[in-house]
Order: C-alpha cells, then structure tokens, then sequence
DNA sequence: TTACCTCGAGTTCA
DNA sequence: CTCGAGGTAA
C-alpha cells in the first residue's frame, strides 16, 4: 500500500476513533456499534502493523494492542511526583504555618481531601490523552495508559488543544462500586477485596484492560506537573482551568486567607470523612500562589510549601496470642507479637513487631494480654499500650537459649538486642542464605525462603558454597520439583556465577559491609584475594570506613570457614574479580585543599577530579592535609600551608598530576 | 505489614 | 486448579 495513503487513512481514523472514545468515555454516548468500532479498530491497527512509523502516542490502537506496548514498561516522571511532609496534629500545622509566613507573609491556603488511592500523573499532547502512569518511587513509574484510557473520568481528549500538560491525580474506587463488587464476589464465590484501595490498585495493574473497565474506578486530579501553552498563577486558578479542560478535579477544596480558618477546614473534612463516596488519608494544605511555592521550593524529599495532615488512625484492640522469637541473619532475636485477627484501617492485622526486651518491659507486655493497635503512617502495625493483662500473667522475658539451635543468647552491653552467639545456628544460616540469594546480592532467580529452607531440611545445601555445586538430579528428589524447575534453579545458579565482585561481596553477609560499602572494597582491591590480604588499615582507609566496618571485614576474611567457603565457590567457578573499570586511584588517601581563584578550573571540576582519582577535598588546611592548591590571590590557607610545610601545588602542576 | 496482580510450573481430572 | 516466586503500592 501506498505510504501517503497510509498516513492519511491512519490519521482519519485516529480521530475518528478518538472521538468515539470521547463521546463515549466523556459524554456516556454510543455513536456506533461495538461492531463498526471494531472494524474500524482493525483497520487502524493493521495500518500501523505494516508502517510502525504512523503509531503516534495518542493512538486509540495502544489501548487494546496489548502486544504492542509493553505491559507496564517504566516511565520517567520529567517532574518528579513528590511525596508530602506529614503533620500529626495542630502544633505541627502551626510550625508549618510559621515556615511559610518568614518567607511569603501574604501567602494564602487551600485546603483539599487527601484521597486515599494510588497516585497517577496523566499526560496530555495537544490536549489529547498520551501516557498515563503510576508514581513508582517518584521518579520512575509504570507506564498503565492501556488501564488508565478506560476511566469514565479520564477524558481522551482535552476540550482545548493544550500543547502540553500533565497533571497528576488519584485513582480511587468509589465506596458504593467498591460494596457492589463485594457483593458480586461474596456471591460467586470469590474472594472478596478487602478495601477499596488494594482493590483500585489492583485493578490498575491488571493486563486485560476490559478488566479495569468493569472495576470502574474513577479519578481526582489535584496538581498540574507541568504545562505549556496555559498561564497559570495559583493553585485555585489551575483547579479551575483543568476543570475548564474536562479534567476531573478534586471535589472540594477551600482557599483560605489564615491557617485558623485552614484548621477549620481541616476539621471539617475529619467529620465528614466516613460520609465522602471516597476513602481519604488525610488533608492537604497548600500554599496557593505559584511565586510564593517557588520562593518556598523544596528539600529533597519534600515541597516546602505544602503539608498532608493525617487524622488520627483508627485504634483496636485485640488478644496478645503469642509472642514468636525471630532469629535474624546476624543472630539477632526479634520478637513478633502474634495477634487475634483484627480488622484495622482496611487489612487484618494479625502480627507487629514488638522490637526487644525494652519496648516490652516498658509497655509490660504479657502473652494474653488485650493491646491496643494502630498502623504506623497507615502501613506498619504497632502495640501502642496494653489495655489489661489476662490473670496469672508473666512478665516476658527473652528466652535465654536460641529457639533455633539452643545455644545460649546474650545481650551485649550497650545493645539493645540478644543475639544467639552460635555462628552456625540453622536459623542464622537460613536468613544468611535468603539474603545470598536475594536481588541485591547474587540474584539467583527461582530460590525464594521456602525453597531455600526445603533444600537446607533435605541436607542438600549447607552454606552459600553448597548452592554452586547442586546437582539436577538431587533436586528431583523433593515434591512439586520436575525437571523443568529443577533445570530453571540450575540455570540460575549459573547466571549467579557472572555476577560482579561488589555482588558476592555484599551477599557474603558480613556485619556492618553492605551494599555500598561491599562496592567500596571491590573496587578498592579488584579482586577477592586483594579483599583477603588487606590489613584492617588499609580496609578503614577506605572513605566512609570507621573501625567497626573494617574490624568487621578484615575479621571475616582472616576466619578459616570464610576461606574455606570462598575457595569452594571459587571452584566452582564464581567469578571474583571486580568488573567495574579499575579505578585510577591516583589520590588514594590523599587530602587537598583548594585556594584562591582557579583560571584552568572551576572550583567544581577541581574537586571532581580528586574525588574521581579517589582523593579528598576538604576546605580548612590542617596537618592531614596532603597538598594545597593553589590559585591567584590565595589568602591565609596558603600561609597557613607554608607554615604547616604542607606541599603547595600550582594550577600547572596539579595538571601535570592529572593527566 | 498486608493486599493485590502476573507468570511459570506442577498436579489433577475429564 | 493450586502454589511459589516476584513485583508493586500504601
């Protein structure tokens, strides 16, 4: 076929289809039959199949290709989606309220619902619907478009060709849906959701789009991300213009002028919450004028001009059925409390942590007591006091011989924790090889915790080292393993032999080295056998090193049992040499310091070079100080160099060092 | 910590 | 159909 054709015929139907979707998405009317849609649908998509060049992001096709645009493919937010500093009570509002007031004494407020659902930001070019995706850590999200296009209250097409915005919104599952679907599970059968955010969550990641279609969630936007071709200049006035767009902004926000009548506004919303067709976390406050959230800008991990009140958590109490004692990778114990069910802001709570023999001495708590629960930050189950002991109750106390292997536990002074002293206590051993195992270390694909545990019960695997020489047909042996699975595992294990030097390193486990300071020392000695012939000096030169990491380190490479089990991994053939370019690490342990102007150099650059080379840059001179760079008009730190006798290096000559 | 989704594999039953 | 593993979200 004819490209030119192509490209007309592919754009008529574009619109065309976008439009339908429109009317039918927006204005809830059918123009045409299920059956010309799709015929219509078809011709698009095979249009594009022949000529890749005519998918555009707007195109309705992406919708329902499903093979075509990887499911959830990640996208990176270009404004990053912020999270909001929280406040627990008035006094922290107030504090708020006096950060913004030194800075921007005219600003006024907005106070809105904060929706609890899963945070969206929505892309729309030249006002039509493009990328729409989850928040992820927010920075890199998921691309959920194909989900997302089938919300009534996500418009395919702005009313106005925008040449760019994005907004970002919250998807949530409206209660009244939410009860329905219950309904419809409970009687067919299915598993009910158990809250309306695991269910609209879940319902966003589903990969039949028609799927979410049924779970009809629905969207408030409360924030435009970015924009071009709009003039905006306060939060009030963007609400309002997305409203204008055919976006469907929060229900109810309130602009106020004091933080008296933000407070109000606040209370308000918490008495009438348990009414709204939405779940809410919490409200909002926002500076509203653009130039003042601009003077305010942000830290890193929050803007300053805004603040998420969280009312109060709901509290329940229930019976201490047990407390289960947890014996972590280093030995630690850690009891569990174990719980009656409860039902408790939207999950049943059934365990919390009840952290060590402190916090239990100072909340008293015994097995069979009735505690009272709340969540966290709405997430993490916590023991707030304990309502009453049952009768003939004990004091708890940590046991005194390790649940796993028996030998005796003791708290170390000035820790909080007892630690079972036995370096080959089976449960140590089990929570070492899951970490072995794990993304961040050797990433063996396939050996999850029970899977770990079945081949540490049936005697096959003892040590890390052990899990390299696993055999096939050993693996045959144990229940729900064919062949298949036992190949994949063996496959795994293999790939894991490629890994880098920093990976074995940090999977090793040792006390105090994890995953940046396990790069620190690969890098640093290259290979294992640099790691094992270094002195503990030269492992706590290292930049962030203190005594405690490299006592750790230089402790675990002088252990016979470590070598041993390193020789048979490297047998084995793991690899145990650092992949990564071998740092020219000229500056090793050296300090300088920077002075007067710089012509060949910004100061920047200048440091950058010596932390590249591995040295250090430091401001005030001092007798640690290796040499002093010196530039034109250098002041007293070039004096105080020369009297220290510390070496002084001229532009030219520092050059000369570098290249 | 809990809830939810996908995927691949093993098992069971028609 | 069931399970475990893996992933995400709050």
């Amino acid at each position: 076929m004819d490209f030119k054709f192509a490209l007309k015929r592919a754009e008529e139907l574009r619109t065309l289809l976008n439009q339908y979707n429109y009317r039918y998405y927006m204005e809830n009317e059918n123009d045409v039959s299920d059956f010309e849609y799709d015929t219509l649908m078809r011709e698009l998509s095979a249009l594009e199949e022949d000529f890749p060049s005519l998918r555009t992001p707007d195109s309705p096709t992406i919708k329902v290709s499903g093979q075509a645009a990887a499911l959830f493919s990640p996208v990176s937010h270009e404004v990053p989606m912020e999270s909001l500093q929280d406040a627990f009570n008035e006094a922290e509002v107030r504090d708020f309220e006096r950060r913004v007031r030194e800075l921007c004494p005219q600003a006024t407020y907005v106070v809105e619902p904060k929706i609890d659902g899963l945070s969206v930001s929505l892309d729309y070019t030249a006002g039509i619907f493009s990328v729409g995706s989850t928040r992820g850590d927010g920075r890199v999200g998921e691309d959920v478009s194909a989900n997302l296009r089938t919300l009534k209250t996500i418009p395919s097409k702005l009313k106005e060709a925008v040449t760019r915005l994005e907004v970002r919104g919250e998807v949530y599952m409206p209660r009244s849906v939410f009860n329905e679907i219950v309904a419809q599970q409970e009687l067919s059968g299915e598993t009910p959701f158990k809250n309306p955010r695991n269910a609209a969550s879940g319902s966003l990641r589903q990969k039949d789009a028609n799927v979410t279609a049924k779970r009809q969630l629905s969207v408030y936007v409360f924030n435009i991300q970015q924009q071009e071709g709009l003039n905006i200049s306060s939060h009030t006035d963007s609400l309002e213009q997305m409203k204008r767009l055919g976006l469907n902004i929060i229900p109810f926000y309130k602009h106020v002028s004091t933080i008296d009548e933000a407070l109000e506004e606040i209370n308000r919303i918490g008495s009438i919450r348990t009414q709204l067709e939405f779940d809410i976390d919490g409200a909002v406050i926002k500076v509203n004028e653009y130039d003042y959230r601009k003077i305010m800008g942000s830290t890193s991990k929050f803007p300053k001009w805004a603040l998420a009140y969280k009312y109060p958590p709901e509290e329940k109490s229930t019976k201490l059925l047990d407390i289960e004692i947890n014996v972590g990778r280093t030995g630690v114990l850690t009891p569990t409390g174990v719980f009656e069910p409860v039902f408790l802001a939207g999950s049943t709570v059934s365990r919390a942590t009840l952290h060590n023999q402190d916090f239990i001495d100072e909340k008293d708590i015994r097995i069979g007591d009735i505690c009272l629960l709340r969540k966290a930050g709405d997430i993490i189950p916590e023991v707030i006091e304990v309502v009453s002991h049952c009768e003939n109750s004990e004091k708890f106390n940590m046991p005194d011989l390790c649940p796993s292997c028996g030998s005796e536990c003791l708290r170390l002074e000035g820790e909080a924790a007892y630690r079972c002293g036995n370096p080959d206590c089976p449960a140590q051993t089990l929570q070492l090889l899951i970490h072995f195992c794990s993304r961040d270390a050797m990433d063996i694909e396939g050996l999850g915790d029970s899977i770990i545990e079945t081949l540490i019960n049936k005697g096959l695997v003892k040590d890390a080292a052990d899990i390299y020489s696993l055999r096939a047909e050993q693996l045959l042996n144990i229940e729900r393993f064919a062949a298949k699975s036992a190949e994949n595992l063996i496959n795994a294990v293999e790939k894991s032999k490629d890994n880098d030097l920093s990976r074995l390193i940090f999977a090793l486990g040792i006390r105090h080295i994890g995953q940046k300071a396990a790069k620190q020392l690969s890098e640093r000695f290259f290979d294992i056998d640099g790691i094992i012939n270094a002195t503990e000096e030269e492992i706590g030169s290292i930049d962030g090193f203190g005594s405690i990491m490299a006592k750790s380190a230089a402790a675990y490479f002088k252990q016979a049992k470590s070598l041993e089990m390193i020789e048979r991994m490297r047998a084995c053939g793991v690899n145990t040499v650092s992949k990564s370019e071998k740092k020219d690490s000229r500056f090793q342990g050296m300090t300088f310091v920077l002075t007067g102007t710089l012509s060949l150099f910004t100061r920047d650059e200048a440091e950058a070079i010596i932390e590249s080379f591995g040295g250090k840059a430091s401001s005030s001179v001092s007798k640690k100080t290796t040499c002093v760079l010196a530039g034109e008009n250098a002041g007293n730190k070039l004096d105080k160099a020369n009297a220290l006798g510390v070496k002084v290096l001229t532009e030219e000559e520092f050059k000369s060092m570098i290249e």
